[in-house]
DNA sequence: GCGACAG
DNA sequence: ATCTTGTCGC
């Protein structure tokens, strides 16, 4: 499928809070996104030889079925430091050109991290949807900015994740008696239909399917 | 000013 | 993220 190069990637941290300020406004939020969709993809990556080189994982399933359709994997150096809140410059370069390799093109990708719960509203989830042009959902494993109450412990339940008065995302459980997972918007798709998304594609651990099978696949390199 | 901080 | 053994529980 095809990537949008809207930008080149940044050397610096002020070059990339500057990137991230001027691709905020092209975050679409407000429609409520898919409801039915057929190709689900999710990414993830892995890190080795101590972060000097990263590996980036995409993995197309077929929904509702949840059967593989397609696997990618890319690997490249590592060219941006970690920073909270910027972390997208170090798997962005990575995850795009395994993005470009897909010879399908999904209706949505599940991200293995933030999307509107960011600290200047454009995490991962959001920089990749405008890049790639399609519905994108973030879902963290652990708690970055905003304050949430702990869920009830029965899967679906939820509580919204505030940065002062704003709902940046939700703290939604996937699985009864386990750790809740973070979802925020990335781009065209509304909260609501994001969460109603990630627990069809969670039919049994506590990660959706597609970010599950790419994780793996980040870090074997090969078949799951 | 001091800590916390997606992966 | 990654470095790592054993161990409790379904």
């Amino acid at each position: 499928m095809q990537v949008r190069r809207l930008h080149d990637w940044p050397a610096t941290v002020a070059e990339a809070e500057a990137i991230q300020q001027r691709f905020r406004p092209l975050v679409e939020l407000d429609e409520p996104g898919p409801d039915q969709v057929e190709l689900v993809a999710g990414l993830d990556v892995a890190y080795s030889a101590g972060d000097e080189r990263v590996t980036a994982a995409v993995v197309v399933l077929r929904v509702p079925a949840l059967e593989v359709v397609e696997r990618v994997v890319v690997s490249r150096p590592v060219r941006f430091p970690y920073v909270p809140g910027l972390f997208a410059f170090r798997e962005l370069p990575a995850l795009v050109e395994a993005l470009e390799k897909l010879s399908t093109t999904p209706e949505l990708l599940i991200c293995d991290g933030y999307g509107l719960a960011h600290p200047r509203r454009f995490g991962l989830a959001c920089h990749l949807g405008v890049l790639a042009g399609l519905p994108t959902i973030g879902v963290a494993k652990t708690a970055f900015i905003g304050t949430y109450q702990t869920p009830a412990p029965e899967r679906g339940s939820w509580s919204p994740i505030m940065d002062g008065d704003e709902v940046v995302g939700r703290s939604l459980r996937t699985r009864s008696d386990v750790k809740p997972v973070f979802v925020s918007q990335g781009h065209r798709v509304g909260l609501d239909n994001a969460c109603r998304h990630v627990l069809r594609l969670t039919p049994a651990y506590r990660l959706p399917e597609p970010i599950r099978q790419a994780d793996h696949l980040s870090r074997t390199g090969q078949d799951a």
